[in-house]
DNA sequence: GTCTATAATATGATAGAC
DNA sequence: GTCTATCATATTATAGAC
C-alpha cells in the first residue's frame, strides 16, 4: 500500500536528521533536505505539510524513539550496573561517532525560541536520558536524590564533551569523558 | 576623530555578540544586526566590508579579548587557587547569566564547516580557557598532566551545563556545576 | 560614516499535472 | 506520492548621494 513511496519514513527521517544535526535548523535549507532525501521540495511538503518546522519536529520524535530503543531499552535489559554503564557508553559513542558528530538537541536548541515548540521535545528527550541514567545510579546504591544528581552530571559531561571535542577538533575529550562515567554512576571514586 | 561614528566599535560588537550567541550564525539576519546596532545595512558593510562573516569573526575576537580581560587577567592577579576558582565561577556566571544564556563558541560551531574559519577562533578561545584553568590546578599541586585533564573536565562541565540548563529550561544544572568546580580544580574530593 | 535605493539570489512554500 | 513550474518574500550585498 505504501510501495509508492520513493523512500520510507524511517530512512527519510534518518536523512533529515543528519542535516539538522550538522547544520542546525536555520542552517539547513529545503534544497539541502530535498537533495539528501532524493525528493523534490513539493514531495517533501506532501510528506510534511507543516514544512521545515514539522520536519524538525518529526526528526526530534525520531530521535526520541532512537533513545528509547537504543539506550533506555538495552539498559533495562542489562543485568548489572556495570554492564548498563558500558552499554550507555558504547551507544552514545555510536550516536555521536566518538564525539565527532554533534547532538541534535544542542543544535535545535538555538531555534527553540523561534516560535516553534522544539523546546518541549528537547526537554523530553533529555528527561528520558536522565531517567535512564538515574536508574543506573539507583541500582548502584545511591539515594534517589544523589542518583538524580549523578544522572544530571553525566548528561552535562556528555553534552560538554561533544562541544569541547568539536571545538578543539579532537575526539580525546569525548573519550576521556567516557572513562569518567563509571566512577560517576557506579561510585568508584 | 571618530565622533562621526554613531556607535563605537566596542558597543557595536557587544550588540552583534548578543545576536550571534542567541540565534547562531545562520539564525541571525542582517536585518536583525542592523536593528540591534542602530545602523543601516549599508553602514554595517562599511564597518565590516567582509559582511556577516567578518562580523562573526570580529565578534569572536571580541569574545577572545573578553576572556583575556575578564577571566585570564583576574585569575592571574588572584592570590590563592581558592580565590581563582571563585573568580572563574563568578565570571562565567556573569558571562552566561547563570546558565540562562548560551555560549557563543557553541553557537558558532555549527557554522564552522560552512567555509569560514570560525573553527580556528573557537579553538583558540577554548585553549585560552584551558590554560587559565590548568594554571589553577597546577597551583593546587597537581602534576602538569593531571592539571590539564582537570582543566578540560571543567571546560566540559561548563559547556555541558549550559546545554543542559537551556535544554531543561532551568538554571539548576548550571549552579550545581558551579558547586563541583572547587573539587575538580582544588582537589577536595 | 551613514544613508536611501536597489540589485541578485536564495529561501520557504504552493498550484496543479501526472 | 512525486513531479515541474512558479510565487512571494527574505536574504546577503552593492551603488551612489549626502
Amino acid at each position: 500500500m505504501s510501495r509508492n513511496k520513493k523512500i520510507d519514513d524511517q530512512e527519510l527521517l534518518a536523512r533529515l536528521f543528519q542535516l539538522f544535526r550538522e547544520y542546525g535548523f536555520d542552517g539547513t535549507s529545503l534544497t539541502q533536505l530535498a537533495e539528501a532525501s532524493g525528493l523534490k521540495k513539493a514531495s517533501l511538503y506532501h510528506r510534511f505539510p507543516g514544512g521545515k518546522e514539522q520536519m524538525a519536529e518529526e526528526v526530534l520524535a525520531y530521535t526520541h524513539q532512537w533513545i528509547v530503543d537504543s539506550i533506555v531499552g538495552p539498559i533495562q535489559k542489562a543485568h548489572s550496573p556495570t554492564r548498563k554503564v558500558k552499554l550507555f557508553s558504547s551507544q552514545i559513542a555510536q550516536l555521536y561517532d566518538d564525539g565527532k558528530e554533534s547532538c541534535l538537541l544542542n543544535m535545535l536548541l538555538s531555534a527553540s525560541q523561534s516560535g516553534s515548540s522544539f523546546a518541549q521535545s528537547i526537554k523530553a528527550a533529555m528527561r528520558l536520558l536522565l531517567d535512564a541514567l538515574q536508574s543506573i545510579a539507583l541500582e548502584s546504591g545511591f539515594s534517589s536524590k544523589e542518583a538524580g544528581l549523578r544522572a544530571e552530571q553525566v548528561l552535562v559531561e556528555v553534552q560538554g564533551a561533544l562541544v569541547v571535542s568539536r571545538g578543539l577538533g579532537s575526539a580525546a575529550p569525548f573519550k576521556r569523558m567516557q572513562k569518567r562515567l563509571p566512577a560517576i554512576l557506579l561510585g568508584d571514586e
